[in-house]
DNA sequence: TCCCTTCAACTGGTCTGACCAGTAGCCTCC
DNA sequence: GGAGGCTACTGGTCAGACCAGTTGAAGGGA
C-alpha cells in the first residue's frame, strides 16, 4: 500500500440497529409523537424488509430505553411512549435493583437533589411562577375533600413544579425518578398510614412554609424545610441500622 | 369479592428480561468483570432454558445498554465491556442529548450532588477513611510531575473517593455520570487550558482546604469549598446567557 | 331493542430449525 | 518450517409455527 494511504476502520451495522435507529430519528423529528402507534411487527416485517425476529430485537432496544411500549393483543401495535422520564425511571430501577439499594440510599439522593432544586428556585424564580406555585398548593388544598389518592397526586404536581421552577431538566428528571422509586419501595406501608386526615393538613402548613421562604428568597430556609419534611414523611420507612444516612441531612 | 380485599395488579415478566436481570445482577455483584466472556448464544440457551431468540432479545439489550459486546465467530462467546457506571453514563449522555442540555444544567447538578457528598462523607467518614483520602491527595501531588494527563486521572479519584465515602451507591454513580459528560462537553476547550501548573497547583491548594474541612467536621464548609471550586473550574464554559444557574449555588 | 355470549382475526411472546458469513486453531502439504 | 486449506465453532438472519391474550363484531336470547 502507498505510503500515507490509510483507511478507516469499518464497523458492520447489524439490521436491527437500522430500525433503532430510523425510529429514534422520527421520534426526535416530532413524526412519533407520544401516543402515536407503531405499526405491528409483522407488518414492520415487510416495511423493514427483515425478518421478524430482526424487528423484535429492534423493538427490545426502543423498549428497554424507554421509548416504546408493547403489549401482547394490541391490535393498534407498539405504542411510542417516548418520555424521558420514563427512561430515567427505568434506568433508576435497574441501577437500584442490580445494585441492592434501598429507601436509605434513594431517600438521602432524594433529600438532598429535592432541597437543592427547592433552593434554586427560591433564588430564580419570578413572582408571576411563585403565583403559579400558589395556585398548585391551593389545587392540594381543595383535593383534602377528595381523599388521600387525589391529595397525594395534588402533592406530587407541587414537588414537580418547584423542580421545574429551578430550570434544570436534568434535576427534574432525576427527582421524578428517585420519586417514583421511593413511593415504588414504599407503597405497600404507606397505604395503611393512620391519621391521614392530620397527615394533609400537616404537608399542607409545611408547602406553605416552604412558599413563604421562597417568596422571600430564603434559599437556606427552604433547603433546611424541604430536607426536614421529607425525613419526616420517609425516616421510618428506612431500616434502623441505616437511619444516620438520612438523619446526617438534617 | 368481600369488601376491603384487594390485589395488586401482577406485571407478566418476560423471559428475556431474566435474562438481563441475572446478568446486570452479576456484573453489579463483581462475579463478571470487564474483559470476562458470557457462554455462547447456543450455551445460554440451555443454561437458561429458553429459545435462542429469547437470549439474543436479551443480549441486544445489555449489548445496547453497553455492558456487553457481541462479535460474530468469536470462539469465547459475548465480552463484558462495562460496569452499571458505564451503563448510567450512556443513559445519561442519551437523555442529556435527547433533550439538548448543556453545561449549565450539567455543572449545576454537578454542584449540587458533588457538594452533598462531600458534606455527607464530612460527617460520616471515620478518621481511618479520611488517611484513604488523604492518601489520595498524596497521589494527586506526585502526580504533578507526571504532567496534566496524569493529574487528572489522580483528580478524578481522589472525587471519587470523597463519593465512596458519602456510602451512597447512587450518589457515586450519578456523580461519576454527570462528571463525564462535563468533561465530554468541554474536553476540546480543556485540553488548551493555559498555565496547568498553576492549575494544579490551586487545585491541590484547595483539595487541602475540603479536607481540613473535613477532619473538622465541618460539613457546610465543604458544601461551600466544593462548589466554589468547581464553579471556578469550569463556569466558563457556561454559555453568559446561562451563567446565573450555576453563579446562584454560590 | 338491548344485552350478553361467542367467535374470528388480530396482537405479541416464544420456540424450532435452518442457513450464511465470519473467526480461530489445527492439520495437512509443499 | 511456513503457507495453505479444513473444520468446528461463533453470531446474524431468516422462515414458519404455536400459544395466550386482546379486541370488536356477529349472532343469539331476553
Amino acid at each position: 500500500m502507498p505510503k500515507g494511504v490509510s483507511f478507516a476502520p469499518v464497523r458492520t451495522v447489524r439490521a436491527y440497529e437500522g430500525i433503532v435507529r430510523q425510529v429514534e430519528e422520527r421520534i426526535a423529528a416530532g413524526d412519533l409523537r407520544p401516543g402515536d402507534r407503531l405499526p405491528s411487527e409483522r407488518e414492520l416485517t415487510t416495511q423493514f424488509d427483515v425478518s421478524r425476529s430482526t424487528v423484535r430485537e429492534a423493538l427490545r432496544v426502543l423498549e428497554s430505553s424507554g421509548l416504546i411500549r408493547s403489549r401482547p393483543g394490541d391490535p393498534l401495535g407498539p405504542q411510542v411512549i417516548a418520555s424521558t422520564a420514563s427512561a430515567m425511571r427505568k434506568l433508576f430501577a435497574r441501577v437500584v435493583d442490580s445494585r441492592r439499594l434501598g429507601v436509605a440510599e434513594l431517600l438521602q439522593f432524594r433529600m438532598i437533589i429535592e432541597s437543592a432544586a427547592g433552593s434554586v428556585a427560591a433564588r430564580m424564580a419570578s413572582p408571576s411562577e411563585l403565583d403559579e406555585l400558589e395556585q398548585a398548593l391551593a389545587g392540594m388544598r381543595d383535593a383534602v375533600a377528595d381523599g388521600y389518592e387525589a391529595f397525594s397526586a395534588a402533592d406530587v404536581r407541587f414537588h414537580e413544579h418547584v423542580a421545574r421552577l429551578s430550570g434544570n431538566e436534568l434535576l427534574v428528571l432525576c427527582l421524578d425518578a428517585v420519586r417514583s422509586m421511593v413511593l415504588d419501595l414504599i407503597s405497600t406501608k404507606l397505604a395503611e398510614a393512620p391519621d391521614r386526615e392530620a397527615l394533609m393538613e400537616r404537608t399542607l402548613a409545611h408547602h406553605r412554609r416552604v412558599l413563604d421562604a421562597m417568596r422571600a428568597g430564603e434559599a437556606d430556609e427552604v433547603t433546611r424545610l424541604t430536607r426536614e419534611e421529607l425525613h419526616r414523611y420517609y425516616a421510618e420507612y428506612v431500616p434502623e441500622s441505616r437511619r444516620s444516612m438520612v438523619d446526617v441531612l438534617l
